[in-house]
DNA sequence: TCTACTGGATGACGCTACGTCAACCGCAAG
DNA sequence: CTTGCGGTTGACGTAGCGTCATCCAGTAGA
């Protein structure tokens, strides 16, 4: 007793395509053939075909399947491994709609996704209250927003530019070199570089890097980073980095 | 002021492939090319890429960001629908998880996927307590784990089939047919590939079909199902059946 | 007997978002 | 002149089929 394609696809709901991708793949031979190339299948076939479908419908890829089926690996163990993954996929969903959730709220606010603040990499939690005074509510939540979709790597990766900078600072402190030295512009270049990795509207005005610039003197908080080695370490900070501005950055786009 | 692929990538954390990529789709192209072709990035471009990067986070396509940067769909219908997107899959997750865990707990307890009982189709849920009289504890719980892991559409389609037959069997009654007819005889075929639809061990005996074609008329709740226009029709179908299984199958495989 | 129709068959390409070679190229240092 | 860096352009592979385009065998109707 043997069943055709056409009869298989109606009472299992797959398509012959299915079948045919099964047959090719080795998930599934049909148990003969008929003129043609037709393909038939017996009930040792169907009950084969029963199994991949309740495997697949948990989502088992097909390879995992077919190994099941040889008894090449355990369905448990199998099974097993199936829960763990669609356990990471729910957490990895639960905070991409967590994500999607805070970017609509900040969306019908009237804000812009790209927006952003300057003061992320120092402590973006810690200063919250500052930036909300300085620059409104709206810039603490946009800053919010592009922190938050950073990710973890994107917001380790900032971090660890801003620690790279610092040390960087403080070398070019520590040698008595020149806020306009070579070797100080190079790190007021990186550091310009790193401001500018995370300002999102299109142009980044010299008047804004300098005003940014004069707060690492202005702002004890920071200018704790740069007054490690030396006491005037913010100051000559301050001084390369608008120096660095002055040379090579414009006013308008 | 522009960045090389290697200060992006290492500013970003993506790989010199997803820039070729994006650029490739006309996601995000360089703002200009240097000698080699080698790609090179202004700050508007860099923006663009943040942009890019937070919603690639949230899950979107990027032919969905495309147009959400294009400006050619809004941002927050755009998120709203990723929202409702990331809801079914978790909803098609959730259900995954509890089919893997039941049906762990079925491997556990040493059942196997395959088995299954002939009554599902019937009334799963009603019979349960008689199919686990009859055939024990294991049967039931091979029973659910199969009509579990048909999905939906597969027992729609079960049972859609089984209404179909009825309606057969109906009408072939109802024509005072012979039950060794051929119009009986092919209703009859239907029935046993029906029953073979969900018949999960390897060979389906003889005996099989006819002990199950036996109960049309000893049980008179599977009876009800055929005496819907003549009272004979039970006695009917059993013998149509129990005659088609002597005429077509075989006891051993 | 010719023809249309059924119910398939076999390629082959398409889809997502890149990873991963292989082969090559311009520029600079040794 | 060669080596190395930092890239470039193809091109194929991934999972699981969907979706053509094209062809073919058997059957029923004219």
């Amino acid at each position: 007793m043997e069943w055709s394609t056409h009869e298989v696809v109606s009472a299992t709901g797959i398509t012959s395509r299915t079948l045919r991708h099964y047959d090719q793949i080795g998930l599934l031979k049909p148990s003969s053939l008929s003129a043609g190339g037709l393909r038939h299948y017996n009930q040792l076939a169907l009950v084969r075909l029963q199994r991949i479908l309740l495997l697949r419908e948990l989502g088992l890829p097909l390879a995992d399947i077919a190994a099941v089926l040889e008894g090449q690996s355990s369905d448990i163990t199998a099974l097993q491994q199936q829960r763990q993954h669609l356990l990471r996929q729910k957490e990895r969903i639960d905070a991409q709609m967590r994500s999607v959730e805070d970017t609509i709220n900040a969306l019908r606010k009237g804000e812009t996704i790209m927006p952003k603040t300057m003061f992320e990499g120092f402590d973006h939690s810690q200063y919250e209250d500052e930036v909300r005074q300085r620059w409104g509510d709206d810039a603490a939540q946009r800053s919010n927003t592009w922190w938050d979709g950073l990710g973890e790597q994107g917001r380790q990766r900032f971090q660890q530019e801003l620690e790279d900078l610092n040390d960087a600072w403080d070398q070019v402190i520590a040698e008595c070199e020149a806020p306009v030295s070579e070797a100080a512009q190079d790190v007021a270049e990186r550091h310009v570089r790193w401001l500018g990795s995370s300002w999102q509207t299109a142009h980044m005005p010299r008047s804004a890097v300098k005003g940014i610039a004069q707060m690492y003197v202005d702002d004890e908080r920071f200018a704790a980073n740069y007054t490690r080695v030396s006491p005037a370490g913010a100051q000559f900070v301050c001084t390369a980095v608008q120096h660095y501005a002055d040379q090579h950055l414009t006013e308008e786009p």
